[in-house]
DNA sequence: ATGTGGACCATAGTTACTTCA
DNA sequence: AGTGAAGTAACTATGGTCCAC
């Protein structure tokens, strides 16, 4: 068996060398997915990535990415749930961009900072701190309202990662910091896969259950086999096995010739086209057991969903 | 052509805070 | 009112890619 996992996740690939075509895929991504996104990425969620969004809205450059002076210092005082002002607007969108400068949280963020009160005066004014909050170095969380969480939600349809003019707008448009923009979708993109992931595991566990299932019911058919051969007089009463064989083409089930009532045990090669006997023989084929037909996951529908 | 460093971005994992039962 | 669990905003660490030099 080959377990699969492409593409973060999101798309699930399950493979029984014995059973052909019985490759499952499970893609449980959005259907607001682009479908315009064909190549495939890296990315985990490539699903997701790059679609027209990001190429209507080609990255700025990095080089506006300029260090912050101390004028800044006022945010301390800005609650971030507030709306810009018009200047703070023009400041969040504008191309110096000073927010975005903090927008990467590496470890090389130290790198690129002039300084770390700039990094502190990020931090505070991203925690919404009041003037007698200030100096307190536990973080302050704001709530998201619910407007803001549906417009992140529906741009989060539409693209699941920004480019840093898109987090601008977004962040502009709803009153917030480039970097609050960006942090939720980093989490967003997180809660996102450990859904899927936990979707992927109830998957599997109902696969295992499944196996295991029919597991137990062949080996109570191998001993029900081996008590009969032990027992030679009933052994010798019992009608002439037969295999249940498929056609390899019609993929129906194929009858013994002599057809009589097909013997819940049997072992025999000798069979027929359902269809028609004139066909002659065929070679026999094994029917083959499908663990995900019991499931009552809806796999056709992931399948719509994914095409 | 290749190596290197910087900038940027992604994810995983964690922390700290808020909300709610 | 107090409390634990769940949800989530914000953070750190790490690694990958791209690009200029």
């Amino acid at each position: 068996m080959m377990v699969e996992k492409e593409d973060l996740g999101l798309s699930l690939s399950l493979r029984f060398p014995e059973i052909r075509n019985s490759s499952l895929q499970l893609n449980l991504m959005p259907s607001l997915v682009s479908s315009s996104s064909p190549s495939p990425s890296p990315s985990p969620f490539n699903l997701f990535h790059k679609t027209s969004w990001n190429e209507s809205f080609p990255s700025s450059d990095r080089n506006s990415e300029t260090c912050r002076g101390e004028t800044r210092s006022f945010l301390k005082v800005i609650d971030v749930n507030r709306l810009p002002s018009t200047a703070d607007a023009e400041d969040e969108a504008g191309v110096s961009s000073p927010n975005s400068t903090i927008s990467s949280s590496s470890g090389k963020r130290s790198e690129r900072e002039c300084n770390g009160d700039d990094h502190e005066i990020e931090r505070a004014s991203s925690r919404g701190i009041s003037d007698e909050e200030d100096g307190d170095a536990s973080r302050k969380k704001l709530r998201l309202s619910k407007d803001q969480s549906v417009v992140l939600e529906e741009s989060f349809k539409e693209h699941n990662t920004l480019n840093p003019k898109q987090k601008l707008a977004l962040a502009k448009r709803l009153g917030l910091r480039p970097r609050q923009v960006e942090v939720w979708f980093q989490n967003r993109r997180a809660r996102t896969k450990l859904k899927q992931t936990e979707v992927d595991c109830e998957l599997l566990k109902r696969c295992c259950e499944n196996l295991t299932e029919e597991n137990r019911r062949l080996q109570k058919e191998v001993q029900e086999l081996r008590a009969l051969k032990l027992s030679p007089q009933f052994y010798m009463q019992m009608t002439p096995p037969t295999t249940l064989t498929m056609c390899p083409s019609c993929e129906r089930v194929a009858v013994p010739s002599s057809a009589p009532p097909p013997p819940t045990t049997t072992t025999t090669t000798t069979t027929v086209h359902p269809r028609s006997r004139q066909m002659g023989p065929i070679h026999p084929r094994s029917v083959p057991f499908n663990p995900w037909a019991t499931t009552a996951f809806p796999f056709d529908a992931l399948h719509r969903r994914s095409s």
